[in-house]
DNA sequence: CTGCATCCACCTTGATACTG
DNA sequence: CAGTATCAAGGTGGATGCAG
């Protein structure tokens, strides 16, 4: 199943991967979730102390829609909302290893 | 050679890779470039006939800086400049297919 | 605890005109 | 041909206060 990618087309290809974990923070929460980690909302805002609340949800929503966040909500009093990757989110950390390898090559040749 | 990457750790170390070809037009310019492609200005411009020249001569001068990209001058009158990868840059190009093979996974599981 | 709304500062990009 | 300078506009993230 080859495609035919034009200079453009494969750039644009490449955009939408990225738009799916671009912003400052999805990184960030992504990493935290690998691995099958489940979180609460409570558990990220500690662990990422520098992140504003606004932030975490935003970033969350975004990556609901997207389908790399899987958003688990228990109905209780007081709430209890989670937070887990999906196996597309997961199946992400080889394509990001590959870019820290990527940047590891710089300092060999450098310039 | 293991590093300890921590969630924060791993997640600037992708972030700080990202940040060399952020930028709206780099990846355009790179994939015109992958495979060795040696193109002078003007050829760049045609290519990417809705870049401004503010913002190509802007993302080639971050790309030579990070160390991307190559830029040949030619002594002569009128101005002769080319502008190729680095083999550092060729080398992203790996990275980039495992972000479109990512992306296509979508489909099979979707959400 | 979890989440939303508002206001604000900054940064990136785009349009345009100009130069060696 | 190759590049620079200036100004305007839009988007993104941060601070803060409020609500179910």
């Amino acid at each position: 199943m080859e495609k035919n990618w034009t200079p453009v087309t494969a750039a644009k290809g490449v955009e939408q991967a990225l738009k799916i974990f671009d912003g400052k923070w999805k990184l960030v929460i992504m990493f935290h979730l690998f691995g099958g980690q489940v979180l609460r909302f409570s558990e990220l805002e500690k662990a990422i102390p520098t992140i504003t609340q606004k932030m975490l949800i935003q970033q969350l929503r975004q990556m609901e829609v997207d389908g790399v966040v899987r958003r688990i909500v228990h109905a209780q009093a007081p709430p209890k909302v989670e937070y887990a990757l999906t196996d597309w989110g997961q199946a992400l950390c080889p394509a990001l290893d590959a870019l820290l390898k990527w940047a590891d090559l710089r300092e060999n040749h450098d310039r």
